[in-house]
RNA sequence: CGGGGCGUAGCGCAGUUGGUAGCGCGCCUGGUUUGGGACCAGGAGGUCGGGAGUUCGACUCUCCCCGCCCCGACCA
């Protein structure tokens, strides 16, 4: 066996490792229609904790859920000249509701539509409809929903989780009085983005406003969280937009003001997908696999016994019944720790290796020798594979929720060692051409660019003319971070004045 | 949609003067093992991505199609 589980290494071929440790972990697999992928349930319990920590979250900022539908009349679509256009490109398209057998034996479409329906990209239309049929006064205001669904975009060139054809996801959509309120929302949702990824998902992220080309289509101003991944490039890894009354004139969303005014609301919308599923492995992950941040991790904690004798499997599994007891009863953020116990009858090696590549935070072995010396065995997903600590049973009970909280802290801390080591500041387009590696660089043959390099904070102005200089080096304006001392500076392509510098890098 | 690479067992791969398939890992059975990817023996598993053509005969040659990966174009 060589000495790292997947192959080929990040360093070997990023993009390829991706889907190695996406493989290894079982988490997704091919469908038979291109660009889409069957999350499976290692995969799915990760949306799982994501969904349940981020649904808490949203409901604790006073949103409540609700469903509207995946059917769009394609009419609606068209109501916001800049969605249509941000959008139109990557539409599936129902025309058809009927299926008859043609004389070949195949199913032919028929019962032709008599509007076109398109399967919903995202909700901004459909939902405005409705709340301009819900809300008639400043007193229904604000409306703070969410929806967890599935979208559809099609996509040129899927990846699995990062972008796919299908996709699931939640969307807020709120609508205010007052242009204040919306965007004061527009970033208390920004923050739920930001804490969520840093202390759940141990993912350090920028936050800050998109320059006016990578806004969301229709919106004002579109905020981010940007995520460093292994391989130097950025993953927006959620969105959060001021639609300002964009949306509700294009729709009629209107009340009337506590002074007797018609007057249109200020609207919202944000939102993360599972392609924050490919952020955390991206993030963290390494040679030997999946590495799951404590937090999101759907187990925490695996107990292997390790016996021979049926006499030896008897007492050994009791005592790790007790320990799953006694380890269940602890909390960890607030829930019960996840423990399990693996009693499957296969080899110890093969049995650890399939955690470590699944990404459990710790792993627990208790065998005759330890039971006789009254201790366990632990070993952490973030040390070497084959370390192993000797703890006190009824030590590792109270350590448990220490571990994890380390490990989390751990993770946080290595992603935001690497993002710093990869960072720069840079005063010149002679210093960010140099910084990415020139200009056309080509990947080497078959292989992803491993080219890292990372994030560069630069003054650039909101000018076409900082695109074109960013452009044939695949770099991109990932956003103008809101947070981190900061100076004003003069653009180094237009000479423009600006306040702050913006983070430029490749991105996914 | 363009350029490049690739589709052979669950995974990773080999298989050129064309003669209808093999290796490693995994899987199943039995045994010996077992504190970090065991060993021995036996076994199952493939319409060689799909279709058409050339040929006595195609994994191999020709054409078309489909899919995957990388790079572009495109992308909240």
């Amino acid at each position: 066996m060589p000495d790292h589980a997947i192959s080929p290494t990040r360093d070997q071929d990023y993009p390829e490792w991706y889907q190695q440790v996406v493989r290894a972990a079982d988490l997704a697999d091919q469908s038979p229609v291109r660009g889409c992928m069957v999350i499976k349930p290692n995969g799915y319990a990760i949306w799982e904790r994501m969904q349940s920590i981020l649904d808490r979250m949203f409901k604790a900022t006073g949103h409540q859920n609700a469903y509207f539908p995946l059917f769009i009349p394609l009419s609606y679509l068209e109501k916001e000249a800049k969605h249509v256009e941000g959008f139109a490109k990557e539409c599936a398209v129902v025309t058809h509701h009927r299926l008859e057998l043609g004389a070949d034996g195949k199913l032919v479409p028929t019962g032709k539509l008599e509007e076109p329906l398109v399967v919903r990209p995202t909700s901004e239309t459909i939902i405005g409809a409705m709340y301009a049929k819900w809300i008639q006064s400043w007193r229904d205001l604000p409306v703070l929903i969410n929806q967890w669904a599935n979208v559809v975009r099609w996509e040129m060139r899927p990846r699995v989780f990062l972008r796919t054809t299908e996709f699931l996801w939640q969307e807020g959509h709120t609508a205010h009085a007052t242009r204040e309120e919306a965007v004061e929302e527009t970033l208390r949702m920004l923050d739920v983005y930001a804490t969520f990824a840093e202390r759940d998902l141990a993912m350090p992220v920028i936050k800050g406003p998109k320059p006016s080309g990578e806004r969301f289509p229709g919106a004002v101003d579109t905020y981010s969280i940007e995520a460093m991944m292994q391989d130097g490039k950025a993953l927006q890894a959620g969105t959060s937009h001021f639609l300002g009354q964009n949306f509700a004139q294009a729709q009629e969303i209107k009340f009337s003001s506590a002074s007797g005014q018609e007057e249109y609301c200020w609207t919202t919308s944000w939102g993360v997908s599972t392609r924050l599923i490919g952020a955390v492995i991206m993030t963290h992950s390494d040679d030997d696999g999946l590495v799951l941040p404590p937090r999101i991790a759907p187990l925490q904690i695996v107990l292997l016994p390790i016996h021979r004798t049926p006499e030896e499997r008897e007492t050994v599994l009791a005592c790790c019944r007790t320990l799953e007891a006694k380890l269940t009863a602890e909390h960890f953020g607030d829930e019960p720790l996840r423990v399990r116990i693996d009693s499957r009858d296969m080899r110890g090696g093969d049995k650890a290796w399939q955690h470590i590549k699944q990404g459990v935070p710790l792993r627990v072995e208790i065998g005759p020798r330890d039971l006789a010396a009254g201790t366990v065995s632990v070993s952490r997903r973030d040390k070497p594979p084959k370390e192993r600590v000797s703890v006190p049973l009824d030590a590792i009970v109270e350590q448990a929720s220490q571990l994890l909280e380390e490990l989390q802290r751990g993770l946080f801390e290595k992603a935001l060692a690497f993002r710093e080591a990869h960072t720069v500041r840079l005063g010149s387009t002679e210093e960010v051409v140099a910084f990415f590696g020139g200009t056309a660089e080509p990947a080497p043959k078959g292989k992803g660019g491993s080219a890292r390099s990372g994030f560069a904070h630069v003054h650039v102005a909101d000018d076409p003319a900082v695109a074109a200089i960013l452009d044939p080096l695949k770099v991109t304006v990932r956003c103008i971070p809101m947070e981190g001392d900061d100076e004003p500076g003069t653009c180094i392509v237009t000479g423009l004045f600006v306040n702050r510098r913006s983070v430029l890098a490749r991105s996914y």
